[in-house]
DNA sequence: TGACGGAGCTGAACCGCATTAGTGCATACT
DNA sequence: AGTATGCACTAATGCGGTTCAGCTCCGTCA
């Protein structure tokens, strides 16, 4: 700046105030600054805004999950992807850490914040009772709550959630028609707010038809988790002939375990994914899913991200209910 | 640190030696101000660290796919976790980017380095004529290439690798020894330094044994392309008896195909997938494949950024070759 | 005609740390 | 006793921006 100041014969003040668009400046004069600017290929240090109390330009986002079970996710990388583009426009920067849990995502904050690395955060999997949004609230750190509950409302974080219960539903709704009355949810991870929310409006549709072969189980999203679940359920006296995955590796490796059994798909026994990717129409039959458009959901947090960050007010939005796509893997139960 | 000091009674230098294990300060004053500024919980601002010449302490990751083809892959988040774990030890922030492709690529280079964002930058799926080393030299930023060719030499990159060379000569020894005469190998993008070299170890292999019913295809790494090709090429009048693909989506997606078209996997044809990952192991039949350790790569990867950081030399390592894990898809060729 | 005000610009302080050039004091040496 | 040496520590400076309190010049209005 210094540099430009002396090219363009005005104070290094003036410089500042003609890049960055603020009042005290000719017209003539900023126009002749930003072109010196151009022509020296000038970009703002960073470290230098952030030191004289401009923030960081970058926003963090923690992955809080064990190396082994980064398996095959198209979830996040769609995500982010969606993300960066908000991201990008603005040229904020995107810090991203992988931890083992979120213990040590919370010190992650901390340290983020004690050393002004980060201007807000993106918190992913939500828990009931999760310890990271009393950190931020405590640390006055903006974030957006990326599939979290809208309950749980915390000043200063904004939610950004997709409507499971409603998704769950029109699931059931739909293998219901079909005329399943025995249904085994292959869930997540136990304490994610989303398995919770899908559990809870699972076992409320069933009570409502009174149903009570329905159920859910919880697992670590592993494909080995899928397929033991699967086998399990499959050998009860009065198995399931329906079953909904949590995601799409479970309902794959579920699938191939069925058929090993002997249980066809869809002809036995039904299968919902609820995540659909690339995944649901490798295999024979085409599995049925929840689709929804990850990307936009990474737009969207990112969107509310740089509006709390511009001072706006902490919000909850709904993106999209997740569309059941429905596919060979679905059918009339057995029976009907 | 003005606080810090002035709780310990000493002068802010006093401070920063202590704190930063430098000589000047007695031991007995060093503990004193550790103390305090433990209490404290006292944090280096990394922007007044990074503008006082002590570098950002933050390395870059840049990833150019447009949104579209980031589908179903483990081995990013791998390698990536991998990364972090090194990282993570130095408190090194990772800035991560997705961008549409290369020329993008080299301008967040430029942007971040005159930014002052980052000291150094991991380089991932270089190619043949690759654009960004000759940016990277250019501004002097430190770099990892990885996955790059040992022979491209850029002072001030290093270089981590895997012997695709080596890991494609076993493959096609195994497949000949297996009596497979007629092998396509389904490729990745053309233009990828690896892809590149898998060709034309295969091209090589094939010349050496007098083979004349070799041939790599180039495409996209998506499963439909996997499929379309797998298709296509087993149409031809002498179809291939062997197919090896470059990642396991195409695999998977090609053994779908395959199956499809009446052709029994391995009976008709063999498979092997060049990555191996839960998928394989998901469909039956279970998928042979090349395996690494992707998140041993990443930490290689990031080591070797350490230490260049630290000033040390620009080297070229080389991982372990990909070992083949034969599973229940190669098997003998038709006829033998 | 002189007081007033605003537009356009400058100089200096400051952000939080690292670093360098001193400063004061005790000890060792001649 | 006088001087060189070394140690523990302080004061001052700079990194690259932003910001705020002036300052000057010029037009306006009573």
């Amino acid at each position: 700046m210094k540099d430009i100041a002396r090219q363009a014969g005005v104070s290094q003040s003036a410089v500042s105030f003609a890049l960055n668009g603020r009042p005290g400046v000719s017209e003539d004069t900023r126009d002749r600054v930003r072109r010196v600017a151009e022509e020296l290929g000038w970009r703002p240090s960073t470290a230098a805004r952030a030191l004289s109390g401009e923030g960081a330009a970058t926003v963090g986002f923690v992955l809080a999950r064990p190396a082994e079970t980064l398996g095959v996710d198209s979830f996040f990388l769609q995500l982010v992807s969606g993300i960066q583009e908000v991201l990008a426009e603005r040229h904020l920067g995107l810090l991203f850490q992988v931890v083992e849990d979120v213990e040590d995502e919370c010190d992650v904050y901390r340290r983020w914040w004690a050393e002004h690395r980060v201007d807000g955060v993106l918190v992913v999997d939500p828990r009931t009772d999760d310890p990271r949004t009393g950190v931020l609230d405590e640390l006055g750190l903006p974030g957006v709550v990326i599939g979290g509950a809208p309950d749980e409302r915390h000043p200063g974080l904004s939610t950004v959630w997709a409507d499971d219960a409603g998704a769950m539903a029109a699931v059931v709704d739909e293998l219901y028609a079909l005329g399943h009355r025995r249904i085994v949810h292959i869930a997540g991870l136990p304490g994610l707010a989303h398995t919770e929310r899908r559990i809870r409006t699972l076992r409320a549709e069933a009570e409502r038809r009174g149903l009570t072969g329905v159920k859910s189980v919880t697992t670590d999203y592993s494909d080995a988790a899928g397929a033991a679940v699967t086998r399990r359920v499959l050998e009860w006296s009065a198995p399931p002939t329906a079953l909904i995955y949590d995601n799409d590796v479970m309902a794959l490796a579920g699938v191939a375990a069925a058929t090993e059994l002997g249980h066809s798909v869809p002809g036995d026994v039904s299968v919902v994914a609820w995540e659909d990717s690339a995944l649901c129409r490798m295999v024979k039959p085409w599995l049925s899913a929840l689709s929804r458009d990850s990307v936009e959901f990474g737009r969207t947090a990112a969107t509310e991200l740089t509006a709390l960050l511009d001072g706006g007010p902490a919000r909850t939005v709904r993106v999209p209910v997740p569309r059941l796509i429905v596919r060979d893997s679905t059918g009339a139960a057995r029976g009907t």
